[in-house]
DNA sequence: AGATATGATTCCTTCATGCAGAACAACACC
DNA sequence: GGTGTTGTTCTGCATGAAGGAATCATATCT
């Protein structure tokens, strides 16, 4: 049962939803892209009247999940929801945790890894080595791709709710990449179901011409997928090895998700 | 005007907060401690129906804050929230972000440098760095202390709102550290008042005889406070030098804090 | 100084939504 | 099969969430 909201953008799968603690959660969600809200603001976004959106955000502030450094001061995010984000992220950082993991697979495929998360449509990449070949795929630590041409984006976006998903992808359309790439949210979400039951995502030429890469995720101790390690090099080494890829690289994610 | 409800443990000082939120950002609250939430679990946490709690659930899970690997599985931190998790702790580690300061005040100093941060009523000791008299305060790095009993929880929980603080330390009566450490919560608050306006915190032998520690906090890029430096060593030598290691220090945070 | 604009805060009324209870569903265990 | 436990769905009602108006607080301009 989808309730589609017009302006609110929602859609949830749950008839019988609490509206203000979805408006609640909205205002939590604008702390992804900054840092500090204000009331009005707030009430645009959420389509409320600023009495509500202040109401909300000194709920939330009476909880620790928000703080106001003065009175009539934006509000910026609280300490409880700075401890709920590092128990979430971990206390040892993704960074840390994965770069034993990305040296050992770069040396046993001599290809080139990475350690990428998912920001909105996008994959940023983290970390990487690379591998021994003299045609490689470069590190790209810093960059950013289009998740759904890639295989790290693939695999993160394969992790998530099917609301999240139409959420991040409104159009049915879907653009970049190269002429290999997923061209529609349809095809989009039956490669993801694919990913799912594979335990692993496949980029074949779709983010650039000649490139393949193999992607497992990367879940904390609750399940949840906060990164991913991908392995990419050119298409006319990797194409015929990637069962083998993936069945190695799994391994070894499997051994730091416990 | 205080609501101190009884069997909810919540105090906020509007009057006018949504109680449907306070409930929903106490589920939120839960994920400090435990990954996985069931439905029975919260709604006994909550003091309202499983139906209640279901509704709750599944509206945070709408909205990605929330996740579940199954249909009548255990809720689990979702996608969104792990995102706002790693934007509010910050992409880059808190640990990378302050170790050349640590290297510079143990240098700059003489003395044990350390970050710490918050988790409940103690600080956690994230990294360290050695002064170097032979006499002198050792890393602990790992180890945990009582925040009310040292300068770096001092100065963690200054930042802390008058709501959540009481919510940490329900009784009047604190105990642990010294004989010169902090015994209630009313002079707490008062010491607390003091360093918000010093702008930094004193250990004076309150978690241990002899030993004197400063610190300051570091705030996040929106001013939430996300762990503190702190100068530690034998009190014959720092005791005489508070201020001037005070403002030295409040002077590498400031670096840091832009 | 006063006037104006802007954004946050408080309060009150109303009605629509949040809550609890009941029923149902799904599983595990005997 | 029956029993127990826990998650899920639905409905009716009363109470709490929303909005509007007023107020407050600050900055800027004349």
């Amino acid at each position: 049962m989808q309730n589609n909201t017009e302006g609110a953008t929602t859609e949830n799968t749950t008839p019988y939803a609490v509206e203000s603690v979805i408006n609640a959660a909205r205002i939590l969600l604008m702390l992804r892209s900054t840092r500090a809200l204000q009331v009005g603001q707030v009430a645009d976004e959420l389509g409320v009247a600023r009495s509500t959106a202040h109401r909300l955000l000194t709920t939330l502030q009476s909880q620790g999940l928000l703080a106001q450094a003065a009175a009539r001061r934006a509000y910026t995010p609280g300490p409880a929801l700075v401890e709920i984000g590092a128990s979430v992220v971990g206390a040892v950082s993704l960074r840390e945790l994965a770069q034993p993991i990305l040296e050992r697979v770069a040396h046993d495929t001599g290809e080139t890894a990475h350690l990428l998360v998912l920001h909105g449509t996008e994959v940023v990449f983290v970390d990487g080595v690379e591998g021994r070949h003299a045609i490689r795929a470069a590190t790209r630590v810093g960059e950013r791709e289009l998740a759904h041409v890639s295989a790290g984006g693939k695999a993160l976006l394969a992790e998530l709710s099917e609301e999240e998903l139409d959420r991040r992808y409104p159009d049915e359309k879907l653009s970049g990449g190269t002429d290999s790439a997923i061209g529609t949210r349809t095809q989009l979400k039956s490669e993801l179901a694919r990913i799912r039951e594979d335990g692993f995502a496949v980029n074949r030429s779709e983010s650039e011409a000649g490139l393949c890469a193999v992607s497992v995720a990367i879940h904390d101790a609750g399940g949840s997928a906060i990164g991913v390690i991908s392995i990419s090099g050119p298409s006319m080494r990797l194409l015929e090895r990637v069962d083998e890829l993936a069945g190695g690289l799994r391994a070894r994610v499997a051994d730091l998700n416990t």
